[in-house]
Formats: structure tokens, C-alpha cells, sequence
DNA sequence: ATGGCGGTGGAGCACCGA
């Protein structure tokens, strides 16, 4: 079983190069970020076409999430718990059952935060706040889960090209990244770093100033794993190739690969 | 990055992202 994430920064603009990434590495369960559209405007027909269960969680103008699956959803919940107020779509939740039972996954695009000193920033801390309180949650289900997106932290130093371009932005604050943390002291496992220390692996290369042609690019799209999850890991890929293409994406696909029937 | 790029809405250019 193959799970993804992919920012496509708009749907409706990268609707050809996201189905020839569905037919080129057929992931089971994809979580899309920035799709910027309303459901109604979701290109679902294309995506339904390659056999894929779509599930959207929409937004006009911006934000927006959705889960594609190749197996149909048990359920879905839409939104992320804590705050009845929060207008922003950035969470959508569904579960999936597989021949060993089932599997969770949580879709997220979390909050910029720039510039700091600014609401911007403390509704980034308070999202991730939420996060952690509904990752506990899930936690005491006891389940195998992957919470997939584009967290926007830097977890580390070696996780940028530059670090030093980074230490005024709210991906790379010091209250960000022990947010970070503390997801994963709670239990929860970096998938990409499950497989491998080392440094230059980035997700996303800015559009401006050759950011792609210096490989200027930084670590943000993240899948972290549950322990019953984590156990399964057996690989993650970085589909670097897709910031190649004509009108890329500012980010690129993550999969985690894991031994778990379907 | 004193934000140079690309997306959205809507028909200018402001706002947003990272």
C-alpha cells in the first residue's frame, strides 16, 4: 500500500501533470493540498476516470484539501477539531479498510504563518496546537494512521539548502518547529526520516530567483506515521522529477510505501 | 529578498503563498 501527498498549488492548473503522476506511480491513497477551488469546481471526473474514490474538502480562492483513494471510504470528516470558528479549508479525515483492517488518513494544509508578529502567525501555532490535541485522539484508537501534507516546517537544518535564508520566516521559527516536535515526541514517526539522515532532500523550490535551477529548496511536505503505521514503513519517495515539468507545482509528490495488503 | 513567480478573482492590480 502506497500512500501520497502532493501540494498542487491549484488543481484546475495541474490537473494533467496529477493524473500522469496517478497512472505513472498508481499510489492507493492520495492527500491533495491547495486545491483552490469549491468542491462543484473540483475536476473530479478526470481523477474518478483512473479509478479513484475523490473526496474534497474545498474553499474558494485558496486553501482547499482532498483525499483520492483506489478503495472506498468507510468515512470521511471534514475540517479539523478545536475550533468551530476556523472558516479555512485545511484538514479532511477518511478511513479505509484493507484485508488486515483499517487505515486512517489525515489530509492537512497547514497554515503559512508569515509574516510573524502578525495573527497570521499565532493562528499557525494555534492550528498546530489542534493538531497535537487530535493527534493524541487518534493515537488511543490504536490504529495504524498517516497524517500527510504540507505542514510548512522546516523540521531541521539539513532539511533546507540555505538554513541562514530561513531564521526570520514562521516555516523555520523556533515555535514552529518545536510544534513539530512535539507531534512527534507524542509518538508519531517523520517518514522520510524512518528511511534515511540525510541532507538535500527537498519538497518544495520557491518559483522566484532559479530557486529549482540552484536546488534552493526546503523539506516541508511531511507524512508522519502512527506506530502501527511505522511498523508497515518500507520506503518513501521523493518524485522530484514533476518540478522539472513545464508549469510544475511549487512542490512535489511524497509517497510512503508500506507492506500492508489490500 | 527591498519578494524578481505564479495562482486567484475578474478585468486593475491587490492579495496570498513560502
Amino acid at each position: 500500500m502506497q500512500i501520497a501527498t502532493f501540494n498542487v498549488n491549484s488543481v484546475k492548473q495541474r490537473i494533467g501533470h496529477l493524473c500522469d503522476w496517478l497512472k505513472d506511480v498508481s499510489p492507493d491513497i492520495v492527500c491533495l493540498q491547495e486545491i483552490k477551488c469549491v468542491d462543484e469546481a473540483f475536476p473530479r471526473m478526470e481523477i474518478e476516470a483512473l479509478g479513484y474514490n475523490v473526496e474534497t474538502h474545498g474553499q474558494k480562492t485558496f486553501n482547499g484539501v482532498a483525499l483520492l483513494s483506489k478503495h472506498p471510504f468507510d468515512e470521511v470528516t471534514r475540517g479539523l477539531p478545536g475550533d468551530d470558528d476556523d472558516q479555512q479549508a485545511r484538514y479532511i479525515e477518511g478511513v479505509v479498510s484493507t484485508k488486515t483492517g483499517v487505515v486512517r488518513v489525515g489530509g492537512l494544509y497547514l497554515p503559512n504563518g508569515n509574516p510573524l508578529g502578525t495573527e497570521k502567525f499565532t493562528y499557525k501555532l494555534s492550528w498546530m496546537d489542534r493538531l497535537i490535541a487530535h493527534t493524541k485522539t487518534l493515537l488511543a484508537y490504536e490504529e495504524p494512521f498517516v497524517l500527510a501534507g504540507d505542514y510548512n516546517v522546516i523540521p531541521m537544518p539539513l532539511d533546507a539548502k540555505n538554513p541562514d535564508a530561513w531564521t526570520e520566516d514562521a516555516l523555520f521559527q523556533p515555535e514552529s518547529r518545536a510544534k513539530f516536535r512535539e507531534l512527534l515526541a507524542l509518538g508519531l514517526t517523520d517518514a522520510l526520516r524512518a528511511t534515511t539522515d540525510e541532507g538535500g532532500l527537498y519538497t518544495f523550490w520557491d518559483y522566484q530567483a532559479g530557486a529549482w535551477q540552484k536546488n534552493n529548496g526546503i523539506r516541508i511536505d511531511h507524512l508522519l506515521l502512527s506506530p502501527q503505521a511505522a511498523d508497515r514503513l518500507t520506503g518513501v519517495e521523493i518524485d522530484k522529477d514533476m518540478r522539472a515539468r513545464e508549469k510544475p507545482s511549487d512542490h512535489v509528490p511524497v509517497r510512503a510505501i508500506f507492506d500492508i495488503p489490500m
